[in-house]
DNA sequence: GCTAAAATCACCCGAAAGTATGAGGTCACT
DNA sequence: AGTGACCTCATACTTTCGGGTGATTTTAGC
């Protein structure tokens, strides 16, 4: 239990580690950190602002490192709404970036969920050439050679899931 | 030995940095304190640490499905080198479970990151048809037909990532 | 040392995937 | 009416995949 969430967060508890080193550091040192009245909240907020935007920078980082371990997790009944929108967003924009159609996108999520060009096109009731120039113009889009290839880089750009 | 464990915890380390920089920063900028004397120091990192699990927190939501939520709990350990052996230990337990030898791991790893069975061969260092024979079995023990399946299949039991 | 499992390789063959090229049809925008 | 993006489908061709089968060699356990 302990050992996988140090596992899990051994890079944000090296962070905390760091953090307190730091401190104790600078309490070491004796530094003194001086304020002029009013620059205080402003100091603040600044510091709140560049912690939060570090931390998103240093999830999204730690997302990719193969080094990611089962976590446990349990299912919530509640659902939060606020959550589905930016997801579709995101994706909308990585879509948009590299210029995939949205039947480009049917077949890329097909492919992801292992399904042949025979089973995509009967899934999308089309013909199996058509399902081929979907997948050659996807492939070329996210310039790849192959459909496995393609899954992979989709999902690192965040694409599909 | 100390490389790896730079290129391991840089982001953690830069993090650190920038803290440190932007701390001197201030000092350099010579702020009037007028806090008692350390509770400054206190306020600050409390932000900090505070907005940056926010900026985790927020990151993590906005890249996982709103079905599952992590499980977290503040832990501050002191030794941390525990990390690298769970994790193959999970994977070893999937990998029994399957029945999955550590080849056809390593060829199931390869065939997830997009590769052809002819760049797996150069990979591993043997030749096409062996690496036939591997994935072969690997598709039997996942009871699967394709590769994108057995990519597919293996992310959902967590043998891979 | 024997044995079982794993790893290695080969050959054949059919199926699936992917490339290249062309072409017709819809829809929106100008 | 023309343009461009997208979807659709086709044919022909090459490459890759995957199944089936059999074989030899390592490796590890008893």
């Amino acid at each position: 239990m302990i050992v996988k969430f140090l596992q899990r967060y051994r890079h944000a508890l090296l962070y905390s580690l760091s953090l307190a080193a730091l401190l104790i550091l600078l309490q070491v040192m004796e530094y003194r950190l001086l304020l002029i009245s009013h620059s205080f909240e402003f100091y603040i907020a600044g510091v709140a602002l560049l912690f939060t935007a570090l931390g998103i920078w240093l999830a999204t980082r730690l997302m990719r490192p193969a080094t990611k371990i089962r976590i446990e997790t349990i299912t919530v009944e509640k659902e939060v709404p606020v959550m589905v929108t930016p997801l579709a967003e995101l994706n909308e924009i990585e879509r948009q970036k590299l210029g995939l159609s949205s039947r480009e996108m049917e077949v890329l999520t097909l492919m992801a969920e292992g399904l042949s060009n025979q089973e995509i096109a009967g899934r999308l009731f089309v013909s199996l050439n058509t399902v081929k120039t979907h997948s050659s113009n996807l492939f070329e889009k996210l310039e790849v050679k192959r459909r496995t290839q393609a899954v992979s880089k989709a999902k690192q750009l965040q694409i599909i899931h």
